[in-house]
RNA sequence: GCGGGCGUGGCGGAGUCGGCAGACGCAGGGAACUUAAAAUUCCCCGGGCGAGAGCCCGCGUGGGUUCGAAUCCCACCGCCCGCACCA
């Protein structure tokens, strides 16, 4: 090279650097892998791949997680186009949220520049590495043009009555004096202020989820996740079977006649154990029946401070319940007996009913709380053994936890002597029949929470007018734009503190000026639960998808992404396809069929931070050995699920690995060049080595398992270097760095691509067919068969393929280190063809 | 506590339809080339015994099934990830 004109002579070294970025550019500029037009109705499955990788969010550069993420999606993607696929690859930006709006609180940054800013950052970095997106279809959540679809979306969902308002406890930061999202809270406090968070009632907008709750958990098993995925989403859901039943208060108290309680539970059966009934403290009932009582005032107040802070902190085992005796007593409908009421705080005003009958015999928090306040445990069943006899009978006084096993019904009326199940089902007929309440099914599952008193984010298509109530901002006057001059400075919502922008309107109904925007925004996880439905069509301005288009292409083929959003990002999605196809807007039933999450880049045993100082980011990287080498160096290193230890991994090993297929190719190139191209004696060898690297390199790019892709890449490499030693190598040669060249481009694209061209071909390597091997040249005339005694190695012995087992054995007896073993009577043989024999011997 | 996953050389990892454990690489050691270095190329590289051929041991631990177990079954230990007072 230039800077030493002494040694000009030497081959050209392998510079990444000098040559990726006029590549990358080019690739970009030209738009080398847009898929335009699309094939949409067409779309018959065997020609075409949607493949999809959660979309960034721009909050500065991308990091080694985000390179992580797109090397195995791009090596997935340009093998499916070698293979013949036509993948539709897009990316955008998910580009509203609480980081942008905190960077214009802070630093007095203006969110939308901010944000621009680092998606420009971001896409420099994506292009620079190669990733073979299709810039045509780049979209952006906060540009207009998107989130006129998003609201355009909430409304369907408004329209559906799957979007409704009312009043939740929510998370509220007393010092900031706003309302936080969920991730905005750490520990019980304001990420921000490092105030506790309260629970505070406050109206919201909600997405009505849980109506898909059934369908969300069923249909889990018809898509291809990891299975820890789905059964996060199963926890999340949280489906179970029981009964409501009523209790009645045992006093008229305040309205004049009993009040009528239900309590949700799913072990029916026990009910003849329930000797006292919980409420939750914000109980309604209790609420009317406790006022004015301060003490009680104290202890509510309390529950709800202490159960959010404490529940993310501390075990519940180790916590101890608080509860006060209420000033009344509940009747337990079965045995028509007094039982006394309490308040306490293991009981969620969210959960079931908010109320619940307490068995301490069968229920683990119900006997905790008994054993402390003395309360009875009354055994109702008698435990049963695993083949249905009859165990011990239970003893309260020596119990030291509750029985939660099978047994048979005890102390339980008409129902003694029946086995628990089976009571279970008779009690809950028995209770429809008497009119005390019925079977059902329940979900700890919640309506999703989507407004938000932030921002910098989609406004809410709603007008409150005083005398029409909520109203849809009419499909025209979408979208319902953010404005320009918001100041981020005031405490509370910009949007809401803003002079004009809510006023600024009259009700669509009824033309009064008595009405105001909603100054709420969506939810970021609403932008996100739809976009994979907007790529499709990123520039329509007349609809937010092509309907033809959606069912040409949903299902997702394979969605890569990280496993935090196991639940949220996907569950939400899940439900919004499920919602779009009952408005008829899609065919599909699900968003994505099959999805692989990738493992975590980590450094030395940490996750990487700049507080920690172990912060290793892409640039660095291929800044120094280049982005081949990144992306080689992150599939070598383990499985794509498996989580890689940069300290671990080496990329002077893939730099190394690479500058040899460069000399290599180049010498090739000189030999040829020179007319010294010839095929040497160990041509035969060579063109085995392709076979069986083109067989094995195959199999493991359709497992997606690069890791071994690449070994068995490094072992091609290593065989036309044998083969070459001697300064030979003609048609095999080429054909084997070919081979090489283009089993290798989906994983370095760019030095495949560079010398691609220079073995003299016009087009990009990237547009080739994938290869075949030539599988004759797999078959062996000769093959060696491993001989055991009583299944240890003792010898090995060359037989032809295909030889019989009498043969082999007589083969395998004759071999002197054999015969040594073969002290004995000869009781059995194992052969399995052109692989081994086991002779089993009997002293 | 419940649910899921994982334990293989100094390290990342292969092998996991039961059939030669340690592919491929990193780190390390030695050699060639060089005035020297870098780069490159070659050799060695789980532990023990042995001059050597070779033998024994070895995939978290202990059992079991089998001609044969890293792989299948049981129990235990350890680590990681979810969920966690959900009635």
């Amino acid at each position: 090279m230039s800077d030493h004109p002494d040694v000009q002579d030497e081959p050209e070294r392998y510079d990444p650097l000098a040559l990726e970025p006029a590549i990358a550019r080019r690739w970009h500029d030209d738009r080398a892998y847009s898929l335009t037009p699309r094939p949409s109705a067409d779309r018959d499955g065997a020609g075409t791949f949607y493949a999809l990788t959660m979309f960034p969010y721009p909050s500065g550069d991308l990091h080694m997680g985000h390179a992580e993420i797109f090397t195995i999606h791009d090596a997935l993607v340009r093998h499916l186009r070698m293979t013949g696929k036509r993948v539709l690859n897009p990316i955008g930006w998910d580009a509203f949220g609480l980081p942008a709006e905190n960077a214009a609180r802070n630093r007095g940054a203006d969110p939308k520049q901010w944000t621009y800013d680092n998606i420009e950052e971001q896409r420099s970095t994506i292009i620079r590495l190669g990733y073979s997106f299709d810039w045509d279809t780049v979209l952006y959540t906060c540009d207009p043009a998107y989130y006129r679809w998003t609201q355009w979306l909430f409304l369907e969902l408004f329209d559906a009555n799957l979007a409704y308002r009312r009043e939740a406890l929510v998370n509220w930061d007393p010092v900031d004096q706003t309302v936080l999202a969920n991730e905005q809270v750490v520990d019980g406090r304001g990420e921000r202020s490092g105030a506790i968070v309260q629970r505070v009632p406050r109206t919201q907008w909600f997405f009505r989820i849980t109506d898909y709750a059934d369908e969300l958990l069923d249909d889990l098993e018809t898509i291809d996740w990891p299975e820890r995925v789905k059964n996060a989403q199963r926890a999340w859901i949280g489906r179970s079977e029981g009964a409501e039943i009523t209790f009645k208060t045992a006093d008229a108290g305040p309205i004049g006649e009993p009040e009528e309680v239900v309590v949700y539970t799913t072990r029916p059966d026990t009910i003849f154990g329930a000797t006292y009934f919980v409420f939750a403290p914000e109980h309604p009932i209790v609420t009317a029946r406790m006022a004015g009582d301060a003490d009680y005032d104290a202890f509510r107040d309390e529950v709800s401070r202490r159960s959010e802070v404490e529940r993310v902190s501390t075990m519940s085992a180790d916590r101890g319940k608080r509860g006060v005796r209420l000033n009344f007593d509940m009747i337990n409908p079965f045995t028509g007996g007094s039982i006394p009421a309490y308040a306490a705080d293991y009981v969620l005003m969210d959960y079931g009913t908010g109320a619940i009958m307490a068995v301490p015999i069968g229920d683990q928090r119900d006997f905790e709380f008994a054993r402390q306040e003395g309360l009875e445990i009354r055994p109702i069943i008698r435990p049963t053994g695993e083949d249905g006899e009859l165990l011990d009978e239970l003893d309260p006084d020596t119990m030291t936890e509750a029985y939660v096993g099978p047994g048979v019904m005890v102390n339980s009326g008409d129902y003694d002597g029946l086995p628990w199940e089976e009571a279970k089902q008779r009690i809950i007929d028995d209770v429809s029949v008497k009119g005390w309440g019925a079977e059902r099914v329940n979900y700890r599952l919640r309506d999703w929470l989507v407004s938000r008193q932030r921002s910098w984010g989609p406004p809410i298509p709603i007008i409150h007018c005083a005398t029409c109530g909520e109203i849809a901002v009419p499909l025209e006057d979408l979208p319902v734009a953010l404005p320009d001059d918001l100041d981020f400075q005031v405490q509370g919502s910009p949007l809401d503190q803003h002079p004009t922008w809510k006023h600024d309107v009259v009700c669509p109904e009824c033309g009064g000026e008595d009405a105001v925007r909603d100054v709420d925004t969506l939810d970021t996880f609403v932008d996100s639960s739809w976009y994979f439905l907007r790529y499709l069509s990123p520039q329509d301005d007349t609809r937010a998808w092509p309907k033809d288009a959606a069912n040409a292409w949903l299902p997702v083929d394979q969605y890569t992404g990280g496993v935090e959003h196991a639940v949220l990002h996907l569950l939400y999605s899940r439900f919004v396809v499920k919602a779009m196809r009952d408005r008829g807007h899609l065919a599909a039933d699900e968003p994505f069929q099959a999805l692989l999450n990738q493992g975590q880049v980590i450094m030395d045993g940490a996750s990487m931070s700049k507080s920690k100082g172990n912060l290793v980011v892409p640039g660095e990287v291929y800044d120094t050995y280049g982005a081949d080498a990144l992306r080689g160096t992150m599939l070598f290193a383990s499985a794509p699920e498996d989580d890689i230890d940069w300290a671990d991994v080496s990329p002077t090993g893939m730099h190394k690995w690479l500058s040899r297929v460069w000399r290599l190719t180049l010498a090739h190139i000189d030999r040829e060049t020179t007319g010294s191209a010839a095929d040497g004696p160990a041509v035969d060898e060579l063109r085995k080595a392709v076979a069986v690297a083109v067989v094995g390199a195959s199999e493991d790019y359709d497992a997606r398992k690069y890791n071994t892709a690449i070994a068995k890449l490094m072992t091609l490499t290593n065989a036309v270097l044998d083969a070459t030693r001697d300064g030979s190598g003609g048609e095999v040669a080429r054909e084997a760095l070919e081979t090489l060249l283009t089993l290798l481009a989906p994983i370095c694209p760019f030095i495949t691509e560079e010398l691609w061209h220079r073995l003299g071909h016009e087009g990009s390597v990237h547009d080739v067919a994938w290869p075949t091997a030539d599988t004759s040249l797999l078959f062996e005339d000769e093959v060696e068969i491993v001989v055991q005694v009583n299944g240890k190695v003792r010898g090995r012995i060359t037989a032809p393929a295909g030889a019989s087992q009498d043969d082999v054995q007589a083969a395998a007896a004759a071999d002197a280190s054999v015969a040594e073993y073969l002290d004995g009577d000869l009781v059995k043989v194992v052969h399995v063809p052109d692989k081994l024999i086991n002779l089993v011997v009997k002293a």
